[in-house]
Formats: structure tokens, C-alpha cells, sequence
DNA sequence: TAAAGGATGTGGTCCAACCACATCAAGTAC
DNA sequence: GTACTTGATGTGGTTGGACCACATCCTTTA
């Protein structure tokens, strides 16, 4: 249910009946992914709400990564059905850590805890693996620190996807978003950063062999140090990340 | 920053720009938990963009359970700061299952992975395993099912936060939210919820124990067992949720 | 002094107008 | 018949105005 934070009184706002009749549509099937919804206009008519009430709801649904809004005519207008959970879950978080709500060593720590889970379980077989492979192939040619961290993000991406959990990969995809613009801080604070990129390159290179190895537990223990151990060069002294702790 | 999922343009839209502009604010510690929002009149015209673009954002941020609105006039009037990350994540969530992009035993198996974690470490002196405790009691005196989950519901969320991972709850929050319709058709599928009550009850205590003896191993593997038992029983089954396999 | 009425400021909803965009169809010229 | 130009069409984006309901506060009246 489509929570309106407003105190006491009940009754459901004009765009959250849009919002919850676009819901009902996609858990039946009559829209999925890559389909089209009704034009904003024929929408309003069709629910006999105002323009503006469809267009708030859409808005939402946009920020939730489940429609991208297109003018004009043609394959790419109207209000299309995406798949973006990541940048709904990063934006989500974000805001959160904005208002202090989510301290940034949760974040870090539940993003630890993530990631062994997903290396102690990657597939061997999964292209996912192999991908990041190539990704460890041009991290080693990369000079550059913006393109380095860039491939970084997929390398780890791409770890948490041959887990094959949808759910853990995307969250692993906003953890990490949501705290972007720390990151940036963090990497301007690191006292050497070529040390830290061989050193970083070294450390995937064992964190990949452990899981073709079938070895999860190294995996684990090498990626919880790994990402541990970057934030605490670059100054921010996460949470205890030992995620096998019982 | 905010994602408008339009393809080939790249111009930030109107209320995105009163997203950006929010959320400097909270960032900036000039806007806080429990802080109000210029009105949106106001707003509008400090922005110098119409009053519709203004409250477009305002419904994004809404629905990211940052914001709550608040019609008349006092101290509940206008646009205050919360903070509700487990709606937020919840829906988002939702969405992406209704969409079918997001399993459903994907997101039992991450909620198994986050509260076997959480358990693991809950610390004993947090006054959230007193008021698990205290939901354990009500729980055995409790006939009506639907009360039962409830209670159920806020136990396993007190669970999560002994651990003290404010994000690692709000996860798990919204994890549950997430497949809440599911849960009510899975608990219909039950054969004899009272038998299934009974057991549920005497795992809750076997899981409080284990958490009180700093045994934390045998407390995330009676968890996971526990969550894993129920879908299961309910028809669900779960993907491989051995937490601990490595 | 207490109650009633009006003012004020807030968000909620609707409407109309206009804009930019991306195609498609019809008309014209070669 | 083909290629180009122009206008039409349908889409979302933005603005501004009108009116409503609500929650208080202030002023007037009894």
C-alpha cells in the first residue's frame, strides 16, 4: 500500500489511486516490462482524475525505476515499463544518508556483508565471472583513477551477480551509489594512490582465483578485507565487517 | 543524482532540479529530521519554478519516506522531514517484484542472508531483545492470526535491530513489506496454521536462547531454518538459504 | 469572558494554455 | 516513381490560475 504520511486522516490521495492502479497492472501481467502505459491524457480520462494527478504518480514511479518518460512520437515516447531497482534503491538510501538517518558505517558494513555472502556463492560458471575477468584485465591497464574506480564498480558488480540472488546484486548496486559522493572524498584522502590501486588490482586477482578455487570462505574473508580495508586508508573507520563474526 | 531514465537528453527536468536543491539542504544539515519545508508556494517562487514542479518533487521525496505533507495550518501543517527508509525500500521493492524483474524467492533468500547476519551479532544489552521478549510473551497468548503476524512482524524487526545496523533493519523492514500480499495467500495455504503457530512460537524461543548464550551460530541457523521452514511450508520454496555455505 | 465569524497560510486537485519533440502522411517538384 | 518539404498528430514538460479543505489565530459580538 502506497503509505501517505499523513497523520490521522485515511483516505487515499488522487495520485496514489493512480500510482496504485499502475501497480495492479503490472502485478497482472497487462503490463510488463517494455510495455507502454496509456498516454498521460487518456490515462486522466480513463480514471477520471486531472492530468496533473497522473503525472504525480508517474513522477514516483520514475524515481522507483519502474518508467522512463518519452516526448514525442514513436518507439521511445509515451511512459515505458524499465527495470531499475538499483538507481531506486541508491536514491532511496542516499536520501537517507542525507538526513543522517543511515549512518555511512551501516552502509559500508551491510554492504561487506553483502558482497561475502555473494562471493561465497558465485558460479563458477557464470558469465558473470567471466566478465569480470575482462573487467580485472583492463583494470590492470587503466591508468586513469576515474575510469580505474569506474571498472571497480562493475568488477564488484559483476562478483555479486554470479551469486544469481537479483535481489542482492541490486542492493549491492545502491549500497555502493549511495555513498558515491563519499567515495569521492574518500579516494581524494588516500596518501598513495598508486600504491592503493596495485594494491587493489592484487587483491582481486586472489579474491577471483579463491572463487575459481571453490574456495567461497577465502572469498569471503578477501573481499570483507578488501573493501575494510580501502575505506579505512582513505579515513572512514567502518563498522566491525567481519561478516562470519558468530 | 536523480535519474530521469529519458533517453539521449541530458537536461536535468524542473522538479528534478527542486530534488537537487532538497537535497542539498539535507546534506547540508540545513534541513533536518523533523525540520518543515518552505511552503510550496514559497518554495516555488525562491526556485523560481511553478508550484506543480515544486510538489512533483515533493511527491518523489514522499515516497522515499523523507517527507510527510501536512494540510492547515501548526505544527503539523506543510512539508516536515521524516524518516521512513523501510516504506521507501519496501516500495521500491514491491514494484520490481510486481514488474517480475525481482524474484520472489530471491528476496526470501536475501532476507534470510541479512537476518541470519543480524542475529550473529545482536547484542544481548540492546533493549530491542527486551522488547523481543516482551513480543514472544504476547505471541503465546495471542489466538487470532492475524495479530499473531503482526507480532511476528515487529519480533523479527527487533531482531534485526539488536544488531545495530540501522541499515541492515531497514532492509529487512522493507524485505517483508515487499512480498506482504504474498505472505497473505501463503498463509492461507498453511494446512493447519495452529500446529504451524505452535512451532513458529517454540522456534522464537529456541532463537531468543541461542542469542542470550552469545551463541550466535546455532541463532543464525535456527533463523534461517525458521524463515526457510515457514515459506517452505507454505508452498514457497525458497532458493538454497544456508547462510553460512562457504 | 466565551463563542462565533473571518482571515490567514498550508497542501490537494483540477483545468487550460502553450511548448518541445518525434514521427507520419500528404502534397509538390523533379 | 522518387525525394523533399510542409503540416498534422500525439506524446510528455512546464506554467499559472482557480478553487477546495483544513487548522489555526485573531477580531468582533453577545
Amino acid at each position: 500500500m502506497w503509505s501517505n504520511h499523513i497523520k490521522y486522516h485515511w483516505p487515499m490521495r488522487t495520485h496514489q489511486l493512480v500510482l496504485q492502479w499502475i501497480e495492479n497492472q503490472l502485478s497482472s501481467g497487462e503490463l510488463a516490462l517494455g510495455g507502454r502505459l496509456p498516454a498521460e491524457r487518456t490515462l486522466a480520462e480513463q480514471l477520471q482524475v486531472s492530468r496533473t494527478s497522473v503525472r504525480e504518480a508517474i513522477r514516483v514511479l520514475e524515481a522507483m525505476g519502474v518508467v522512463r518518460a518519452g516526448v514525442g512520437s514513436g518507439p521511445e515516447a509515451g511512459t515505458v515499463v524499465i527495470a531499475d531497482p538499483t538507481a531506486a534503491l541508491g536514491s532511496a538510501l542516499r536520501l537517507h544518508v542525507a538526513t543522517s538517518h543511515l549512518p555511512v558505517a551501516d552502509i559500508v558494513q551491510t554492504r561487506i556483508l553483502l558482497e561475502s555472502w555473494a562471493v561465497a556463492r558465485a558460479r563458477t560458471d557464470s558469465p558473470a565471472l567471466a566478465e569480470a575477468a575482462a573487467l580485472l584485465e583492463k583494470m590492470e591497464a587503466c591508468p586513469d583513477t576515474d575510469e580505474f574506480l569506474a571498472l571497480d564498480v562493475r568488477f564488484h558488480l559483476a562478483l555479486a551477480e554470479a551469486a544469481g540472488n537479483a535481489v542482492v546484486s541490486a542492493m549491492m548496486g545502491s549500497l555502493r551509489e549511495a555513498i558515491q559522493s563519499y567515495a569521492g572524498k574518500l579516494t581524494a584522502n588516500l596518501p598513495d594512490w598508486d600504491a592503493t590501486a596495485a594494491r587493489l588490482r592484487a587483491e582481486h586477482r586472489e579474491i577471483l582465483a579463491a572463487i575459481h578455487n571453490h574456495d567461497g570462505g577465502t572469498a569471503a574473508g578477501l573481499v570483507a578485507a578488501h573493501i575494510d580495508g580501502y575505506y579505512k586508508e582513505a579515513g572512514l573507520d567502518p563498522k566491525d565487517s567481519d561478516p562470519t563474526r558468530h
